[in-house]
DNA sequence: GAATTATTATGATTTATATCACAATTATAC
DNA sequence: GTATAATTGTGATATAAATCATAATAATTC
């Protein structure tokens, strides 16, 4: 991961919109350009907090291990935040951080960060609401795992997928994951995935391509994710 | 559920501890004492958000259903906030609120709390530091929903429940659950929690007698709660 | 562009855990 | 203090989904 000084617009982030403008320039000698490549590590779960990232192009999966397996929580995409789960009682990351294709993103070391909260009253509160709704959405997908078939968790994942990265114009939502990456995402296995995907292929919810996957019939994914 | 008008000490829980010492009348002007019987609902899930509670006495379990499933997502005691988890986006309760014996809650109406917010910066500052500590809890837990087994699932709830609760004199976990209530916080059945919970008291880990459990070798415990 | 590595496809097999069933307690209510 | 309901204990059975195995593609890398 190499670090550079590079101009952005100082504007396409909640952390530049909410922070007061006499702010900025604090910003702007504080933040630094980070670039990293297809598959590789924005931060590692386990070790000590750096800062906070904020997405400038390409897509991070953020995720946790257990052993060999993984479960992936998010995903970010421009203009998203990332990193600030170690924030807490410690601050160590609870997951990592690994870029699905190429990364440009504005690292902000964290006591520059900590500070930042200090002084700028708006950005706080944004970050608060929105810890907020990440912790509904966490638990909605907690109370999924524990009592959702799998059938559901992935109609579910996708509806989700659809809804954040949308379609192309040929209708195919607009990020290309493997395989193993969805099941990651919707606690499952890859073969499960594979499976049920047939299955759902086949019933014409959904078109396969590779990794280009089309959603046929909204409604019929969305009857897959209800209780009973 | 009856509401009245009554005093508390005005620095039992962070958001008194925190405020300004010039908002405690505000506070004291708008708080509302609330007390409901054992098993009653402090707050429904799905229904529109009034306002934020903080217990004086009495436990209250935090949960999610799925068709005639639940899923606990926490329980709260004394001094801790509950009713947050409306907050985000939307402000409707993602979650319901029973006690698991009769409370005392101090309520604050929403749009009190929201000005609350404006006014004082420190007290906002610990809400999003406990949105993202409960944030982080709740990732580790749908990890552990997703990849540990029930066994593991169910070590660690106890060991949670240890950490929270304490234990009486004689040992005992210093909370008194249904099986039923233990199940739906480690993601499981009854059925399932009796024969673990056996399976662990034959092994000397645990003693368990009725609701009362005492955690005999706590670093057995740990060891099953741990990967691979 | 050949060689290596990763991903996808698919069936067979296993296993953890839920579900079902019913008796035995224990708690709650009137 | 008896009646009714809820919780607990325990075995038998079912099943969803993981795991294993192996071939077929596809994608990187040197």
């Amino acid at each position: 991961m190499k670090k550079q000084k590079q101009d952005c617009d100082l504007k396409s982030c909640m952390y530049c919109q909410l922070c007061i403008p006499e702010w900025l320039p604090a910003i702007n000698a504080n933040r630094q350009m980070v670039h990293i490549k297809k598959g590789e590590l924005l931060f590692k779960e386990d070790e000590i907090m750096r800062g906070i990232y904020f997405l400038y192009s390409g897509i991070v999966k953020v995720h946790k291990q257990w052993g060999q397996k993984e479960l992936i929580v998010r995903f970010a995409k421009k203009g998203d935040i990332v990193g600030h789960r170690g924030l807490g009682a410690d601050t160590i990351y609870p997951v990592s951080g690994t870029s699905l294709e190429a990364v440009t993103a504005c690292f902000i070391p964290l006591d520059f960060f900590m500070a930042s909260l200090k002084i700028n009253y708006d950005f706080m509160h944004w970050l608060m609401l929105f810890f907020a709704e990440e912790l509904k959405q966490s638990e909605r997908k907690m109370r999924n795992l524990a009592h959702m078939s799998v059938k559901g968790r992935i109609a579910q994942a996708l509806l989700l997928l659809q809804n954040k990265f949308g379609v192309k114009p040929d209708g195919h939502i607009d990020i290309l994951l493997s395989r193993q990456d969805l099941a990651s995402y919707a606690g499952t296995t890859y073969e499960t995935v594979f499976r049920m995907m047939s299955d759902l292929a086949e019933q014409g919810i959904l078109k396969v391509d590779g990794k280009k996957i089309t959603v046929l019939n909204q409604h019929a994914l969305e009857v897959l994710t209800r209780d009973e």
